[in-house]
DNA sequence: CGGCGTTTTGATCCACATCAAGCGGTGTGG
DNA sequence: CCACACCGCTTGATGTGGATCAAAACGCCG
């Protein structure tokens, strides 16, 4: 059962970036009367693929995954859920993935049917989701180039980076040297993500500590001390986060 | 040089599934204004990676696709535009893909400026664009399972029948047996889409035939006596276009 | 301490990449 | 009209990165 919690949305960590950060008062005001905040444990299911869904809403705190399973258990990551990032699709039903909490994760929730009425009603709502939207397919593609053809090394490297970078930009004075980071998956997640092993995944990220690209400390802690070295391991010529 | 034709809008054969679906009379007027058609021959670059687009559109004949370069020349292919389907993103001045002709492809192109204002005022058009949007990451998602856990044979059989199902669709009595289709890909073209060498594409698209999974006639020309016996080489359970 | 989930490490295997010809169709210039 | 080159495709021989199979080590918690 997800526990409740409540919180003003002028207080939100996600305030500014989610689909709700373009809203006036006003708005915000319609969205605070319609949202509901659940909790999920590591590990939970939110959503399995095939589920009807009640709601659509944002990560506010923790990683969720998005997922698919072959019938004969072949699994691939197609989405990774950080904060702000948008839950849900408007004008369907239902989830065609698996939805997991990968760490504890809060998620402020809106009902379906009120939210797609402010999306039809309000424009600033409907302008972010389609930002939201298209950054995401952005995203997509570019994993695209990730599982088609970079090497093992280079799709850990490409993940790392792509974490590093988007936990640094909510900072405000982003790091480029000296990020340390709590990896959010298992090495079993990686590998989901990646389309590798687990084995795989565990042997290139212990390499690329040998070789002193990544300094870790545990088994999940991360020390990157230069994020242009670890760009260098990704194949990608000029970055894009 | 891109050669310049002219069509009304009522009379257009993607006016039904294009971003201007949901367009009244005077919505259809006002793009009307702001269209130009273009046309490439096969293999024509539409735009370079990093270039400034100067309109957005959508495409009324023909294949064009997206693709990623690696520094080293690895390619991978990250979206296959077909008719109806919309190429640019708003609010952005420059492709960070390219965009090729795959095929003869003609294009309805928009100046930019005006769409978006556009897309500002009327509702119609920005809800379409939103949901093509969400199709659009629905099918970059499905494909990252294609790339990062399907084999080379489910991989062929994926993208065949994708494109069988796409083209049914048009009609408007899909049918299931013997569907037959033109390529409009080379298998350099398919290997990109598919994150495969060519050879292996020649090889697994020749044991597909001598399966009799499919029927070649020539090279491009391509045969499905059973839609569902092909569907049943691509590993999944079941079912999405 | 003992059990369980996660991670590491090692040995072997195999699907697909790579390298290398050869083949039909088509266009071009002598 | 033929010679030749070029392009898209096929086919074969060989190599290899990562999968698979197997087991041990490392927390962590009861």
């Amino acid at each position: 059962m997800p526990h409740r919690l409540n919180l003003r949305c002028t207080d939100c960590g996600i305030r500014h970036r989610a689909v709700c950060a373009r809203c006036d008062e006003t708005e915000l005001a319609q969205l605070e009367q319609i949202k509901v905040y659940r909790r999920y444990e590591a590990g939970q299911k939110i959503a399995w693929a095939g589920d009807p869904m009640s709601f659509v809403g944002s990560v506010v705190s923790g990683v969720a995954t998005l997922s698919q399973t072959m019938e004969d258990g072949r699994i691939q990551m197609v989405g990774l859920l950080l904060p702000s990032d948008f839950i849900g699709r408007p004008g369907r039903d239902s989830t065609i993935y698996d939805v997991t909490a990968a760490s504890a994760v809060t998620l402020c929730c809106f009902r379906r049917a009120p939210f797609e009425r402010l999306l039809r009603d309000t424009p600033h709502v409907a302008e972010r989701l389609l930002e939201m939207t298209l950054d995401e397919l952005d995203a997509a593609r570019d994993w695209m180039l990730v599982l088609g053809r970079k090497t093992a090394r280079e799709r850990i490297a490409s993940l790392l980076a792509s974490v590093a970078r988007r936990e640094a930009s909510f900072d405000m004075a982003p790091k480029t040297h000296d990020i340390r980071l709590e990896l959010p998956l298992t090495r079993e997640a990686m590998s989901e993500y990646l389309g590798l092993t687990l084995e795989t995944v565990s042997r290139q990220i212990n390499q690329l500590n040998r070789d002193g690209v990544i300094e870790l400390d545990g088994k999940r802690r991360v020390h990157i001390p230069d994020l242009a070295r670890l760009d260098a391991e990704t194949g990608d010529g000029s970055m894009r986060a």
